[in-house]
DNA sequence: TATTGTTATACTCTATAACTATA
DNA sequence: TATAGTTATAGAGTATAACAATA
């Protein structure tokens, strides 16, 4: 059984915040698919690629990443499990954990680099140089605030 | 010459994909939120936006919604609650219902059209008409494909 | 007493598969 | 035998809250 007025749908599902949302979340479930290619969550990756910069603590990651405490401890796990982060004791506060990446976990990061730029050049190869820059642009203009959740949390 | 810290961190947060995925993200949310004060879940605003055009099958919805039998089930029971919709036996199919739209969910689509807008306009506040239409149209060609999920399908 | 991290539990959502009734 | 829809169950993922150790 079809629907039988298409003018009616274009009206509703061409809404563009239906489409940033839809085509979004496409581009997520790629970005997703590449990461599991390396045996990663996304949540793996975005705790990777901050260890990337330097070593934290999980607190850091808690309130970064805007995932649950026992989520960081979890993701954490996996990491050192897999040797690509490793945690040690912060001498001057024995609370704490300091986080570090290792060589293998830096390793990874290239490869997270690598799968998520084929992911972006499958996902933009219709658009050109100029393009790219004025969607980032206009992207970077939609407007969120402070409370809206950083990159690496739930949905 | 930015410090490399600040360099890699552009890098890697800056990405195009990961920016449309987030944003995209962000919309999504900001939609499901509204929804949830009509109290209507996602999936529910779609299979009525869906019945607002016409009588369908649930089968239809299946296909083109791309979610479970089993959910959709569990939708229009919601849906039948509420009153915005009924299903009834197809007489030429015993086998099917032919699910329909209410007068109360006739005017339940024109809140969620309302709603919708003013998310809308939250988060395309600063940019003008134009550039909505640059965007929608640079959205647009972001490549996906026939395999990506549907409108209403899972994350 | 407050904070950091951990563990254990419960809950929500969803897919899977078995089932009924029609064809 | 195949199809439309329903129901029941199990699994993944997550939040919640209790807990241990430090401060």
């Amino acid at each position: 059984m079809m629907p039988k007025e298409a003018a009616q749908e274009a009206d509703q599902l061409d809404r563009l915040g239906f489409l940033l949302a839809r085509h979004g979340a496409i581009a997520n479930l790629r970005i997703q698919q590449a990461m599991a290619q390396l045996g990663l969550g996304q949540r793996h990756s975005a705790v990777l690629l901050h260890l990337g910069q330097g070593p934290i603590s999980q607190q850091y990651l808690v309130e970064t990443l805007g995932i649950d405490p026992s989520l960081v401890v979890s993701v954490l796990n996996d990491l050192e499990r897999a040797e690509l982060a490793l945690r040690r004791r912060d001498p001057d506060d024995r609370r704490r954990h300091i986080v570090e990446i290792t060589s293998r976990g830096l390793a990874t990061i290239d490869s997270i680099n690598n799968v998520v730029g084929a992911v972006e050049r499958e996902l933009f190869a219709d658009l050109d140089a100029g393009e790219l820059e004025l969607l980032r642009e206009l992207l970077n203009r939609v407007r969120i605030s402070a409370d809206d959740p950083p990159c690496g949390a739930p949905e």
